[in-house]
DNA sequence: CGATTTCTTTACGACATCTTTACGCACCTG
DNA sequence: CAGGTGCGTAAAGATGTCGTAAAGAAATCG
C-alpha cells in the first residue's frame, strides 16, 4: 500500500455504499471516518484531520458541493465527489467548488482506489521528491516511514503530520496558523504551544544534535522551516 | 480564464477529436500543441514544455501507458487521460504509470476543460515565488527567506515586513509614515527612529557594503527607497 | 478489559526580538 | 560659528516567544 493509516474521510448517507467503502478502503489499509450528513461531515472533517475526503452530492440536509467549499476555506487537501448526477452542469459546479476528482456512480472500487491513490501520492509531493534525508536520517513521506543507517525510526501520526507539512514546503516558512490547521484542524489555529512540544519531539527523533538544530529551524514568531 | 496562455500538449490519432479539443482549448486561451502519435508526443513532451498533456490511450504506434511512463522519468506535469476503454483495469493501469485523471470518451468538453483547469491550479501551486535579487543577495518575499550565495540570512518578523513593504513599492520611495503604519500599525507612525534602527540591521545584513548601501537608499526627509 | 502508546495540559527558565535611551556625525540655517 | 535637524550607530532594558520537563487524560492495541 503506498500511504498506510492515512485518514479517509466519507460523507455519504446511503449506509450501504458506507459500508462497501468502509471494508474496501479499510482493506487497503486506510482508515476510515464516515459522516451521513453535510453538517456532521463539514465538523468530522475539522475534528477528524483526514487526508482525503470523498463526499456524495445527494445529501439530505446540505449539498455535498456546500462541503467542499467549507472545507476549501481552510484546507488543500485532496476532495473526490461521489455522485449518481452525472450531468456536465454538476461536474463543473463541484470542480470549481474546488473538487479533485468526480467519480459518478455506478463505479468499481478499483477505479476508486486508484483515484484515492493517485489523489494521496500527489497530495505527499510537494515537488518531485518523496524522499527526504536530514544528515544520517532518511524520510520517506509516501511510505511513512524514517531510518537512520537502517534502524527504523517510529514516528506518531501527528509527527508524521507535521514533518510531511513542513516537507511539502521544503526550504520555505511555513507559518504556525498553517501548520496548526493542516495538523489540528482550524479550531486549534492558536494552541502554538502544540508545536514547540512535538517540535521538541521531531528534533530528539531526527536531529543528529537537537539542542542545536540544523534542520528543524524555529523562525521565531513566524513559524518553522524545514531545510535538508 | 484561470491560466492565460498555458501550453497544452494533445496526443491524439483522430482528427476530428484534435480538430475539436483545439478549438474549445484555443477558446479558452490555452495555446495547443498536437500530436497524432505516441513517438512523436513523447518528442513533443520535451521540445515544447507544455504545462500539461492530454494523452490518449489507444494510438496506432505505441500505447498511450507507455507515453505517460516517458514522461514520468523527467517531469511531474499534469496529464489527463483521454480514452475509449472503459474497464477498470485500464484506468488502473493508466493511474499507477502516473497519469492525473481519467475521461472516457465520449466526454463533454465543459467537464474536460473544468478538469483541465482543476489540474492546471493544482500544479500552479507548487510553483510561484517572487524572486528580488540584491547583487549577491536573493530575497523570496512569498517563503520569508533570504541567502547570499547559498547560505541562508536570518530576518526577524519586522526586519521580513520592511523589505516586503518596500519590496512592494521597487524602485519607488515609500514615505516614513507609510512604512511606520504598515509595520508597526497608525499608533507608530511618527517613530522614525524606529526606521533608522531596523534599516541598520538590514543593510548589515543584505547590503555587501553596509557604509555604501547601494540597494536601501534613503530618501532624506521623506522615505526610503529599495532598488535592485 | 488492562497495558501501552499517544495526546493534551500546565509550569517555568532561557533566549530572541523589540523597545528605549544615548551619543556622534553631517548638513543646513540664522 | 553656534545651534537645530535628520540620520547612523551602539548598547542596555523590557517584552514576548521558545524550549524543556513532567504529569494527567484519552485513545489504541493485544
Amino acid at each position: 500500500m503506498t500511504h498506510p493509516g492515512a485518514i479517509i474521510l466519507i460523507v455519504e448517507d446511503e449506509p450501504e455504499i458506507r459500508r462497501f467503502l468502509r471494508t474496501s478502503l479499510g482493506a487497503e489499509g486506510y482508515k476510515v471516518v464516515e459522516s451521513a450528513t453535510a453538517r456532521r461531515g463539514a465538523i468530522d472533517a475539522t475534528t477528524h484531520k483526514p487526508d482525503l475526503a470523498i463526499i456524495d452530492l445527494g445529501l439530505p440536509d446540505f449539498d455535498g458541493v456546500d462541503v467542499i467549499r467549507q472545507i476549501r476555506t481552510w484546507s488543500p487537501m485532496p476532495i473526490i465527489v461521489l455522485s449518481a448526477r452525472a450531468q456536465e452542469a454538476s461536474k463543473i459546479d463541484a470542480f470549481e467548488a474546488g473538487a479533485d476528482d468526480y467519480v459518478t456512480k455506478p463505479f468499481g472500487v478499483g477505479e476508486l482506489i486508484a483515484r484515492v491513490k493517485v489523489a494521496l501520492r500527489r497530495a505527499l509531493r510537494a515537488t518531485t521528491n518523496h524522499l527526504i534525508t536530514l544528515g544520517d536520517v532518511a524520510i520517506d513521506i509516501e511510505s511513512r516511514s524514517a531510518t537512520r543507517d537502517g534502524k527504523s525510526i517510529h514516528m506518531t501520526p501527528i509527527e508524521f503530520r507535521i514533518v510531511a507539512c513542513l516537507a511539502n514546503h521544503l526550504g520555505k516558512v511555513v507559518m504556525h496558523k498553517q501548520l496548526l490547521t493542516e495538523v489540528w484542524g482550524p479550531t486549534h489555529a492558536s494552541d502554538t504551544h502544540y508545536l514547540r512540544i512535538y517540535l521538541k519531539q521531531l528534533r530528539d527523533k531526527l536531529e543528529i544534535d537537537p539542542v542545536q538544530p540544523r534542520h528543524f529551524i524555529t523562525e521565531t514568531g513566524i513559524g518553522y522551516r524545514l531545510v535538508e
